[in-house]
RNA sequence: GGGGCUGUAGCUCAGCGGUUAGAGCAGGGGACUCAUAAUCCUUUGGUCGAGUGUUCGAUUCACUCCAGCCCUACCA
């Protein structure tokens, strides 16, 4: 069994694009491991822990849990619009989680891998961490972008990351499949290359945070991010659990484990905190996941912030481009890994251009000339010619293609196969011209064979696209009247022929009504 | 400071030591009419960031530079 995770959300802050491009891709994998056949848990959630949280809560008056529940809520609700359906679900302030963090915490007490010790030094509460001397601007002081910086001396507790660092270089080198893509791994072993990091905090004290996971073995201490967020990852599949503690089995679950991550979270809390973590708690090398780093969406070039006031609203994309509209841009305008840049033209233009010229109007045209024509009844027939052929085996090398696309986490490589099916069949319309052959008696035999192999492959096609767009594909499974045996037929047995002679399809309704573009705002 | 990435048609990007550098979108022309004014054909458009070198030959290799970006660090 395979486990797919996404970065757990702070939940200090209403969700953008970049979190609905991540949930939507770990989605859409997760979704094509089960049509690959192959079974998948997928689990994503909210950090709900932290002290901008707290922060917040305050400047509202409300209890933590109160404020981020609400957020919390806003994200649930986005990941329901965008159909991305999770298996598990990841909560920072659950007990079952609480219960799993300090076991390990405790573990490692235990172990002799944690020490204490006094710390001075200049804290940035905006950031959440002690700041040294090169975070000074010119002037010698700790600039605005630090927020409020107070000077404070306190103990706290340390994890012997250092002990581990060897341990993680050979791991990194010896594993290529560690770190996804290729050039991130180099980032990743550049940055153990020259690394003498020292011990990781894990610890802040309950007078400056009280929102937290408290230390087992120092009830004056609550745990910081590290071992409260990352731990997620097994906690919720079921690592250590009770038996009435209603998680899956931990063994079934994590021999091959993906995180999806963004960039930004790769060096140091993936690619060195965690690995250390579980190395130290006693996972094997073999029990170590991958990590599938994602890039970001940039804005018109320039990079999503708030302060630039660009941030982009997912839910107000998936208003006007539905979820499936949303989700096959997310998925077919970056290559994973990369950057991408979002502009309202390039969105607009891929749902006109794919979704409703090249991919809805040929379901659209094909089921409505089947129904013009034949009454919506197929027939195999015996006809059989070169153009016939051509189609049949671009379906066919579409298939592979698409196959190794995903198998490869590459979804926009998938979709830009699935297409020159697309446009392939969009092109057999002209050239057997059906409109045409239905006005000869003689060429019968000709136009039911063409019809069939127009409609085969929009069935087809309605299986490949339904991990990126499950509401469009069950739409024109619909239309096709598709039975539940043939909706469920699994990528391995796809063949051509899904569909016998004699089918009857249904009414066409197109499946993306074009958009009309925004008339141009006038300054 | 070290490491890496990117710079190819108006836009988004492929590509590769070698005949006339490609795709999609946008623009021009045409065909067709089953269809969501869609589709299909055709066409305009690029000194492949700049320079030097290696080579019979470079967009493709090396080096330098310019521009943009990412990771990481230090002098202190």
């Amino acid at each position: 069994m395979k486990l797919i995770t996404t970065a757990i959300d702070y939940t200090n802050g209403a969700p953008h694009i970049g979190h609905a491009y991540e949930k939507v891709l770990a989605d859409v994998l997760t979704r094509y491991e089960r049509f690959a056949g192959r079974e998948v848990y997928f689990l994503t959630g909210v950090d709900q822990h932290g002290q901008k949280v707290q922060q917040n809560a305050e400047k509202e008056g409300v209890h933590p849990a109160t404020y981020s529940n609400r957020v919390t809520k806003g994200f649930i609700k986005l990941w329901d619009k965008l159909d991305v359906k999770y298996d598990g679900w990841a909560s920072t302030t659950d007990q079952r989680h609480i219960t799993c963090v300090q076991a390990i915490l405790q573990k490692l007490y235990d172990d002799g891998q944690l020490y204490k010790e006094s710390h001075k030094g200049f804290y940035s509460i905006r950031q959440e961490q002690f700041l040294t001397d090169r975070d000074r601007n010119d002037e010698g002081e700790f600039g605005p972008e630090w927020g409020e910086v107070e000077e404070v001396e306190e103990e706290n507790w340390y994890f012997k990351l250092s002990d581990h660092i060897e341990w993680l270089r050979n791991h990194v080198e010896t594993h290529p499949d560690f770190v996804f893509p290729q050039f991130r791994r180099q980032e990743l072993l550049n940055a153990l290359e020259r690394s003498d990091k020292g011990d990781l905090c894990i610890s802040r004290p309950k007078s400056r945070l009280r929102w937290g996971i408290e230390l087992p073995f120092d009830t004056d201490f609550v745990t910081y991010v590290w071992f409260d967020a990352l731990t997620n990852y097994i906690s919720f599949a079921g690592y250590q659990a009770a038996e009435n503690a209603d998680l899956p089995v931990f063994e079934k679950l994590w021999s091959n484990t993906t995180h999806i991550i963004g960039k930004d979270i790769l060096v140091p809390p993936h690619g060195i905190y965690w690995p250390i973590m579980l190395h130290a708690i006693g996972f094997s090398d073999d029990d170590m996941p991958r990590l599938l780093v994602h890039g970001w969406w940039n804005i018109r070039g320039e990079k999503m912030s708030k302060s630039l006031g660009n941030v982009v609203d997912p839910d107000q994309l998936a208003d006007t481009f539905g979820a499936d509209g949303l989700r096959y841009y997310l998925m077919r305008d970056i290559s994973t890994g990369g950057d991408s840049d979002f502009s309202p033209e390039r969105i607009i233009m891929r749902f006109n251009s794919d979704l409703a010229n090249d991919f809805g109007n040929l379901a659209n045209r094909t089921l409505n000339m089947t129904k013009r024509y034949r009454g919506g009844v197929l027939n195999c027939g015996d006809y059989d010619d070169e153009l016939c052929l051509d189609v049949r085996q671009v379906a066919e090398q579409t298939r592979k293609d698409y196959t190794d696309a995903m198998n490869g986490d590459l979804p926009h490589l998938a979709l830009e196969h699935v297409w020159k099916l697309i446009v392939r069949a969009n092109k057999f319309v002209e050239q057997t011209a059906p409109f045409t052959l239905a006005k000869e008696e003689s060429e019968s035999a000709k136009l039911d064979a063409v019809l069939y192999h127009l409609v085969e492959v929009i069935a087809e096609v309605s299986l490949l696209i339904a991990p990126v767009m499950p509401q469009a594909a069950a739409n024109l499974q619909d239309q096709l009247r598709l039975t539940p045996e043939q909706r469920t037929t699994l990528l391995s047995d796809m063949a051509w022929g899904l569909l016998p002679t004699g089918h009857e399809t249904g009414k066409p309704k197109p499946l993306f009504p074009r958009l009309q573009l925004e008339e141009e705002t006038e300054g």
